[in-house]
DNA sequence: CTAGGGTTAG
């Protein structure tokens, strides 16, 4: 599982499949994902269908055979899609990216080896993103800033700040030029894992060479806002003053959520106030912020206030808009109120997305309307959002709460054979509900969620691993827990290799 | 993926 690409070049990476347990289902009674029949011939045209085909596939040789058909014919869009499609399955969608790597004619595109880049990255292969930012330079395809951005959100968010660091001031050893951009990009990524000292520190080095401009200062003024460290986003604003660069609206509307997210409503209030009076020409953004920020301390009549100004002024809601008011609603007023707005919002001509499905089902939910949340969920189709990995989460979520544990799981199987691959949240969501009803069977099916999430590249925490151990130990499924105890130490060696 | 507003957890 470590090296997918270096260490199975000419072997199929479903190997690794081989002994894990998962489609040997002896150690429960109910198989959690269904038996998948053979793959169809002729080969599929359409990304969900190749999708099915990959995850399905237990012969790689028939895999690379049917996806090296010469009738086939390769876009990198349609590329892009089947790897989008097996996001969540990381290794399989290596595995694929992989097969085509080896195709007679057909090459990848730049945006597709990002993506496996991405995948690799996820999985903690550097070795594999290593190979491949190779590749695509002796393919004169790249590496391009956005693969750098990429590697070092990856190892920023692996706890490796320093190293993206390093990565970004070598980058131009890479093949990669170095600016401006790139270097707002580091310090971007670093303040959003808020790394901000480093993101600043960084700065104050190379702000001379890198020439900082608004976009820089902007970056670390909201790096400190995230943080909560309004004082400091307040100094970078003095500081830019005093180097002579203006602030502009953006800088202001940074600021004002800083005062919102610390909690310092009435200053926000003020400030707000302020740039009304400076005639900053304020906009959907400064409206949405405070919209928001009224909201989530429970001031919902300032905030439909502002709502009601800002139509007033003729600055226009925008779907995020309603989405801000929405979820306010549903948190601190009532979701009766918040599906008035989301009526209103669809009558005014506003297509809602899948935030604001999620906003309204997560709501219904939370008020025990499972059978009108589900309602909504058939209703998003309509409006060309397929429920995503999140909306699947709420409801499986709150199914379990409710004790409708078998409706949680069905769900979930319905999302494991189409065209929604679960994520690390739905296998920790269902591994707790596995424990709400101290079934032994329940058990049983945690384990096999567990293999199943190491398996598609998820990493459980330690406290998943202990809590199932316990679990099968208690329950005299000594065997099964021997197996998890296995699984647990290959992947403590893997994370423990990886810390370099 | 050069910056600002909207899903998410006890």
């Amino acid at each position: 599982m470590r090296s997918p690409m270096s260490t199975l070049q000419h072997k199929p990476l479903n190997h690794l499949h081989q002994h894990l347990p998962f489609h040997t289902p002896k150690f429960h009674s109910r198989p959690i994902t269904t038996a998948p029949p053979p793959p169809p011939l002729p080969p599929p045209t359409d990304p969900s269908s190749f999708a099915s085909l990959i995850l399905n596939s237990t012969n790689p040789h028939a895999l690379t055979q049917t996806l090296h058909s010469p009738t086939l014919q390769w876009t990198p869009q349609l590329v892009d899609q089947i790897i989008k499609r097996l996001w969540n399955h990381a290794l399989k969608a290596l595995h694929f990216f992989n097969i085509l790597s080896r195709h007679p004619t057909y090459t990848h595109s730049l945006s597709s080896f990002d993506h496996a880049v991405d995948l690799a990255a996820r999985l903690r292969d550097y070795k594999t993103v290593w190979t491949l930012v190779h590749r695509m330079k002796s393919l004169r395809l790249g590496p391009a800033p956005k693969t750098f951005a990429i590697i070092a959100e990856r190892y920023v968010s692996a706890g490796k700040a320093d190293r993206a660091v390093k990565i970004f001031l070598s980058m131009h050893e890479h093949g990669c030029r170095q600016s401006l951009n790139s270097f707002n990009t580091i310090l971007d990524l670093l303040c959003k894992e808020k790394k901000v000292e480093k993101a600043y520190n960084l700065f104050k080095v190379f702000r001379g060479k890198f020439k900082a401009d608004v976009v820089t200062y902007n970056v670390i003024a909201n790096g400190w806002c995230l943080i909560k460290r309004t004082n400091k986003a307040l100094e970078i604003l003095k500081e830019m003053v005093e180097r002579g660069i203006d602030p502009n609206l953006t800088t202001y509307n940074i600021i004002l959520k800083g005062y919102f997210r610390a909690g310092q409503i009435e200053e926000a209030w003020r400030f707000f106030l302020e740039m009304k009076k400076r005639k900053c020409e304020i906009d959907v953004v400064t409206y949405t912020t405070v919209v928001h920020g009224f909201g989530v301390v429970g001031e919902i009549n300032r905030a439909r206030n502002v709502f009601d100004e800002m139509v007033k002024e003729g600055v226009l809601p925008s779907v995020v808009t309603y989405n801000a008011l929405i979820q306010v609603l549903c948190k601190k007023d009532n979701v009766e109120n918040a599906i008035l707005v989301f009526e209103e919002m669809v009558r005014k001509g506003y297509v809602p997305n899948s935030i604001t499905y999620n906003l309204v089902i997560r709501g219904l939910c939370h008020a025990g309307e499972m059978e009108r949340a589900i309602g909504y969920m058939n209703r998003m189709k309509d409006d060309e959002c397929e429920p995503n990995v999140q909306t699947y989460n709420v409801v499986i979520r709150y199914f379990c709460d409710a004790g409708e544990i078998e409706k949680g799981l069905e769900l979930f199987e319905k999302m494991s054979s189409g065209d929604c691959l679960p994520n690390l949240d739905t296998y920790n969501i269902l591994i707790s509900a596995m424990f709400v009803r101290k079934k032994p069977d329940d058990l049983l099916v945690a384990g096999k969620l567990l293999i199943e999430m190491v398996d598609r590249g998820f990493m459980p925490r330690r406290f998943t691993f202990n809590r199932v151990l316990n679990g099968l130990l208690l329950t005299g499924n000594q065997g099964f827990a021997k197996e998890i105890l296995r699984l647990q130490s290959r992947c403590g060696r893997l994370t423990r290799q990886f810390k370099l």
